[in-house]
Formats: structure tokens, sequence, C-alpha cells
DNA sequence: CTTTGACCCTGTATCTACTACAGAGCTTAG
DNA sequence: CTAAGCTCTGTAGTAGATACAGGGTCAAAG
């Protein structure tokens, strides 16, 4: 398979195959006379594995270490380990999130559209947060 | 100022600021003799509204043109939509990772901490995700 | 037979927002 | 005089792609 076939297939960017490959996440794909890439069945479980992982939030070197324990390891603590680590990632990104959100809205309720900078609750809460004064998204 | 003094003063790492001022994020502090930089004090409010702004999840290109509101415009509406635009992309990130959260829960109650990787749903679901089977994340 | 267009190749640069040096000079305390 | 602790500049690295430039290859159409 070419690779263009194979980012068709699976929906990975040519370039984003490429990586991969650049970083040693999958195996090298054979190739045809003319030099062109051949991609494996082999190949394509392994892109597939990554994408699977990248989509869950694992970070590239989280799925060199899962790739790792599928071959190597009779042991899953590892790969517990990483889960439960994005997993509090997560949960603590979210909780960050959702601060900003409640201090861009007080922002966003401070704008009355009327257009005029001056009269702007966005525009003076910025101004005044710089000179250490109170601001309406951090009260 | 000298650099060190602004930076523990604001909490701003040192070598942030030098990247500010590179950005012209902020006016080029004076220079004392020696070469040092000086830090008046609207160098500081540059600097605590670039924070103030970063704090937000303001990127660099919107707080230049929050900046530029400040100065120079009568009108507020672009001041706006960096907000709403930034509050909808939140309001997206949050989505995306309460998904995420879902999906990782899934995969971490597979895993039973027999510790043994033949028996572990997290290592299992991976390996059949990469086959184009099941997997407990994406049910 | 040639040309056109769609592929493929490699290498390198770009993106965001920092962060981390290396190698040098200045300043101040002991 | 020396050593610690500042400061300076310039450059490289981070994650995870993404986007070329400049070239080769291949198949079909004219
Ligand atoms: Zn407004
Ligand atoms: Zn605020
Ligand atoms: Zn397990
Ligand atoms: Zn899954």
């Amino acid at each position: 398979m070419l690779r263009n076939e194979v980012s068709k297939k699976l929906g990975i960017d040519i370039e984003t195959i490429r990586f991969y490959e650049k970083e040693n996440l999958i195996s090298k794909p054979e190739r045809l006379e003319n030099g062109y890439r051949s991609y494996s069945k082999e190949n394509l479980v392994e892109l597939k594995f990554i994408q699977h992982c990248r989509s869950l939030g694992v970070s590239i070197e989280e799925v060199r270490t899962l790739k790792d324990i599928q071959n190597l390891s009779t042991d899953c603590s590892q790969a517990n380990l990483i889960i439960e680590k994005n997993l509090d990632l997560i949960e603590q990104k979210i909780e960050d999130l959702k601060n900003l959100r409640v201090q861009l809205k007080s922002l966003s309720e401070s704008c009355f559209k009327t257009g005029a900078a001056k009269d702007c609750g966005i525009v003076k809460s910025l101004a005044q947060a710089a000179q250490g004064e109170d601001c309406v998204c951090h009260s």
C-alpha cells in the first residue's frame, strides 16, 4: 500500500505517517524498486495503535512505552500508571478550564456591546489588572 | 529595576521577560551605563498586562491585538470577539476532555491490577483497537 | 513521443510559548 | 584577588505535527 492510500484509509496525514516513521514508532516499511514505501498490514496495525493512543491523549513517549509493554512485558503496572497519570492530568485540565470559563464569562458579560472602548468592561478590566487594580475576571 | 527583581516581583521568569521583549510586546527598557536593562514602571504595567491576558488563556497574537485596542481603538468589538472566541474554544476543550475522561476511566476500570499483562483490559483494548476490533474506550 | 498531472522522495523550516543553556562580562563581598 | 552572583548575547530545544522546496517517477492523454 502506498502512503496516500494508507493516509486516506486511516485518516492520518501523510506527513504525520512519515513523522511516526522518523520517530521509530513504526517498523520501517519495505521499499519498492523505485524507492516508494510499501506499507504492510503490520505497518497499518502499528499506525492504528498510535492513532488510537493519541486519540486518548497519550503522548508519543508513552506510546513508545505502551508498545514495549505489548511486545516485552508480562506485567501491566506501567500501562496502568500511564492511564492513571493521564486521567489525573485531564481532571486537572478540566478544573483549570472551568475556572477559566468563569473568568472569561465575567469578562464577556462586562462588555455591553455599545461599541465604545472606554465603556467596555473587557478593555477596562484588562487595563486595571495591568495597574494592579481589580478586574471582573479575578474577583 | 533590574530583571531579577522584576521577575521576582511579578512572578514571571527572567527568560520569559526577555522573550516578551524580543516579541516587541513591551517597550524596550532603558539601559544603564553597563548595558543592564532598567525596567520602568511602564514596563511593569506592560508585563502585568501580558501576564494577566496569558492567565486567561489569551494567545500572544491576541495580546498584541488587545494592546493595540487599548492604545488606538475607540471600539471594543474586536476585544469582545477575542474573549468570545476563547470562551467557545474553552467550552469545546472541556467537552473534549470530558469525553476523554470517560474513555480513560473505562480503560482504567478494565485493568484488574492482577499484574499480568495478558489479563489486563488496558493492554488488551489497545491491541484490539489496533487490529480494528472493539475496545472498552470507544464503545 | 511528449506532455501533463498526480503521485513519491528527501531535507528543512515553521508553528506556540516558552525554557535552557553556553560563553562572556560586570559587580560586590570577603 | 577571588569567588559568587548577577547581567549580557545568541542559539538550541521542547511536542507533535504541518508545510514547503526541489527533485524523481509513473500512467494516461494527445
Ligand atoms: Zn465591549
Ligand atoms: Zn482578571
Ligand atoms: Zn492492567
Ligand atoms: Zn478505544
